[in-house]
DNA sequence: GAGTGATGAGACAGGTCTGTCTCATCACTA
DNA sequence: TAGTGATGAGACAGACCTGTCTCATCACTC
């Protein structure tokens, strides 16, 4: 019946070692530590993931799966860009809110693995510049190629900028100034109708 | 004659951390790579500082005082705010050109030490507040009290995720369009001469 | 010259890290 | 029923971690 389950421990250990790794960082949660909350052998785990690196790969890989699948439908709706994008930013301040958010994982990534050409560093580069170009898409719409480049490299910073002020407490006013900061630049950049 | 050195050697294991936790972040540099690097003996280190915890805030605490040492001369110069906020911009521009550049270690920091109340996070609050006050102030001259406060805060995510971005290899663009948005949202906010 | 304080050198403890290995167990299928 | 593949349990290796302790050495001062 089931068609091949293939993986309900590994997907199990990749959302076990997101929380872990959400909370405490890379290198300060050990494998064990990871183990022991899944509930797994470490086998099983090591069966899995040749290592520690590419386990952490594989969560970074779910993790922007996930916000993929967000944008994709918010892509999908019937509304202006301006909303699409302010809707990026309000589902932002939704996530800045939750009880358990601790800042941007791949940003954390990228503090603990700054070397270019690690798969960690790149895993963060393709999120990253995921979002950048989804974003670009979306203001093309409305201006000229190469000022929606810009537009979308600015609006992500905001963003970033905000995530990180959201980890020191201030989320709600982080979020708000942002949005206000993109939606007036999208306005002054705007293709006149 | 030397007025008590008080602490050639404690200066030194500082600048030597500082330059190895820049590289390959906190919890990945061990307490002997850090003694040996600084070419001092164990006790020498701890009897300076009496955990690894505290030597990171000596750490992050002798970086915010260079960095607040040039914002004071900032202040001093006879230009107007928009050139202040605009060399701010610029000098984030040739930081990320140095070869040496590995991103921000306060947001290092923040990654691998979330944790609320911890002291190196307090370390990070103080420096981040720090220098979105500076901006305030530099913007208080040209725009209402309470505009000048969500305009640095804005000021500030940009600066954060240029600082993001330039650790991915883009840093070049990310200054220049954060500059512009920084420059444009100001002029936007200005009170009228 | 005696005393004092900072330092060097390194052993040591107790714990944790990643990763490997072996063997038993269980579910399922041919 | 026999076989197969995934898993559990835990010992183990070898390295590294933070932090403590002892003892020798050196510079400097009273």
């Amino acid at each position: 019946m089931t068609p091949t389950p293939v993986s309900d421990k590994r997907q199990h250990v990749v959302e076990t070692a997101y929380a872990l790794f959400k909370r405490a960082g890379f290198h300060a949660t050990g494998i064990d530590r990871i183990i022991t909350e899944a509930d797994v052998a470490k086998m099983t785990m090591y069966r899995h993931f040749p290592s520690k690196d590419e386990l952490i790969v594989a969560v970074l890989d779910y993790r922007a799966r996930r916000f993929d699948d967000q944008l994709d439908r918010l892509a999908e709706k019937n509304i202006t860009p301006e909303q699409k994008i302010a809707e990026i930013f309000d589902w932002h301040g939704q996530w800045f809110r939750r009880p358990d958010f601790h800042g941007c994982l791949f940003a954390h990534a990228l503090a603990e693995f700054g070397d270019p050409g690690h798969p960690v560093f790149e895993a963060v580069a393709r999120q990253k510049n995921g979002l950048r170009q989804r974003m670009r898409s979306i203001l093309a719409q409305v201006m000229p190629r190469g000022r929606a480049g810009s537009v979308a490299a600015t609006l992500l910073m905001l963003i970033e900028g905000a995530t990180l002020m959201a980890q020191m407490g201030q989320g709600d006013a982080a979020i708000r100034d942002a949005r206000k900061a993109a939606l007036d630049i999208i306005s002054a950049s705007r293709r006149p109708q």
